[in-house]
DNA sequence: GTAGACCTTCCAGTGCGCTGGAAGGTCAAG
DNA sequence: CTTGACCTTCCAGCGCACTGGAAGGTCTAC
């Protein structure tokens, strides 16, 4: 299987493919005489892993830690378990920071309503974004 | 006042400050004899503004763009407006990926929880996070 | 034999918001 | 006079996950 076949099967470029490898991702392949190289189709195997572990919102480096203890013949469910957890966190945590944020957006798109541009004279920057200056 | 006055006022570092001059933040300030750059109070009021700015999820790009319209004499209220506008729109779908992120790592938690590390062989790569594999 | 679709390597850049370091000038205090 | 804190410039890099392009080799079909 040439790179381009398997990257068409997991939904990737060749460029990304290649990357992965370089990253330790992706074991290097055997090669045909011509230097081409040649994957088993487990690849496609190994790169829909990588997306569903990408889709979890685990990092690349943190994928390839998991691909590490399995390639060890260790299992890396107690591994993954943690980093399941840490993610939980971070999500969570990342949520609550954007509401906040989109609090504070719509207090501002209100605040937007009661302004009078022809109030605004050049003495602020903005009416709207300042908090008390 | 000296940079680094200003810095301890705004909670920034120096070198932050001339980045934001390099990037077109804050205007180039005049300069002592020895070529120290020499703030006037002003530019403390700039900083915070773009602090609150940057608070309301604003790119540094989109500031700088406030801040053209304003140092141009116009009030940049319709313009600020509409980036809330979006913002607000990019924040709510920032929300739900990390709300279905998180509901996927429940899942795999859950999973996480169901699968007995025994059992994992080491014919594939982790039960917990692949899909159906 | 030639077009063009594929493959190879290597180097460099993207966007974002800084941050670090080197090499040097300036200023106030002791 | 010297120390040490500050200032200047410039160049470089961070992390992240790619992406682009150049320069060249190879394979298949006509």
């Amino acid at each position: 299987m040439h790179i381009g076949t398997l990257a068409a099967a997991a939904g990737l470029s060749a460029k990304t493919i290649r990357f992965y490898e370089q990253a330790g991702l992706l074991p290097a392949p055997p090669r045909t005489p011509a230097g081409y190289r040649d994957y088993p189709a487990e690849a496609a195997d190994r790169l829909a892993f990588i997306r569903d572990a990408q889709a979890a919102g685990l990092s690349l480096a943190e994928i390839r830690g998991v691909l590490a203890i399995r390639d060890a013949g260790q299992p890396p469910c107690r591994h993954v378990t943690t980093l399941i957890e840490t993610h939980l966190g971070h999500v969570d945590q990342r949520i609550a920071e954007l509401l906040a944020t989109r609090t504070a957006l719509q207090d501002l798109h209100q605040r937007a309503q009661d302004v009078d541009p022809a109030d605004c004279g050049p003495e602020g920057i903005c009416r709207i974004l300042t908090t008390t200056a």
